[in-house]
DNA sequence: GTCTATATGCGGATAGAC
DNA sequence: GTCTATCCGCATATAGAC
């Protein structure tokens, strides 16, 4: 593995373990057992670092985005919010630091608001095209609403969790927060699709 | 005006402002034409400012969980939620910071958490009474998922807006931040209730 | 590519005079 | 109560040798 890379890897878990504000690009060298020259030989910056990482963000989550045209079923749904919780998990630091992420280097909103404009977009396809095939029944207008409400739950969902430690898992339950978007849809969908949200109520909230 | 509310008064203003991570204690004094020396007399660090601002906070959204059982219809819910945005944003340091907060003063969480369970527990009662009035039908299990939601948006909303600058107005706009948090109630209202959304609709959503 | 050493500046916090 | 002066430690970032 590069050095470069190792250093985006180990920034990647401190991130997301401490904090990006409070993780120094000393401690990322010291714990690669490097020195902070040489880290900084391979990035200007910590801006830098900072912004391969949302550069990968980004890259991981254009699957879905792209995923959302083959979602026909509440099930496909579900397992692509899955996989969504599950990236997310693994650059949890963006959207929890996200507010000094834009302050610091507002150089980096630009990208975190097309990112979240993608995935509304994808929203909006995803429920349009269950509309469709009688999964749910949702006018325009609803649609748009929870499009909007599904991406502020993705988006905050971790955060809100430490919020709240007691009730959700403040472990990385990636089936719990998709289902809990689900449950959005609750009163939405048609009488076929209903029985796996009660299967997936049951799995979730004994 | 006592020097120790004008410290508190500022250190607000900027915590909103620049959000507290960013915020000095040398930066509070010199906007006051203070001396730093002079700040710490008054308070022994940093965290004791916080500590004085979030118990604030605690006392003002005091009025909003008693409030909750005075909530018969739907519009006593958008007044009420129009209220709480106003002192949220007041303090928006708070929800805005919270992650921040928690790492650095970790004596602060626990706060934080009952503050979060209070607003739950006040969402379920109202949800339960407009149920009980005919205003609402859902399941208790229904309630609770609505109330979790609800406090998800509340807290969130305003970091949430931020990722999305260009749809919803990132300027105070309280009724709105309501008015989206009554959009979650949508499919559950009885018919009766429906009109109100609709007027809210408009005024919103034009 | 990697190291050592260090410049530079800032933030939190304190001591002690007035 | 308020000020001046300052200590301490740390974070970003650079210079220059190996």
């Amino acid at each position: 593995m590069k050095t470069r890379d190792r250093i985006l890897a180990q920034s990647l878990a401190l991130f997301n373990e401490d904090g990006a504000p409070a993780v120094t690009t000393n401690r990322i060298a010291a714990d690669l057992g490097m020195s902070p020259g040489n880290l900084y030989y391979h990035f200007k910056n910590k801006q830098q670092i900072v912004e391969h990482l949302l550069r990968r963000f980004d890259d991981v989550l254009a699957p879905f985005a792209n995923a959302a045209d083959s979602v026909h079923e509440l099930d496909d749904l579900w397992l692509a919010l899955h996989l969504l919780f599950e990236n997310i998990h693994a650059y949890r630091f963006v959207y929890r630091d996200a507010d000094y992420l834009m302050r610091e280097y507002p150089a980096l909103a630009p990208r975190l608001h097309r990112m979240t404009q993608a995935q509304l977009a994808a929203m909006r396809r995803i429920y349009l095209a269950l509309s469709q095939r009688g999964v749910m029944r949702a006018s325009e207008q609803e649609v748009e609403l929870l499009a909007l409400h599904t991406v502020l739950v993705i988006t905050c969902w971790l955060s809100f969790s430490r919020l709240v430690p007691e009730a959700l898992g403040t472990q990385n339950d990636s089936g719990r927060a998709a289902y809990h978007v689900l449950t959005l849809l609750g009163p939405y969908l048609e009488d076929d699709a209903r029985p796996y949200l009660v299967y997936l109520t049951h799995k979730y909230l004994k």
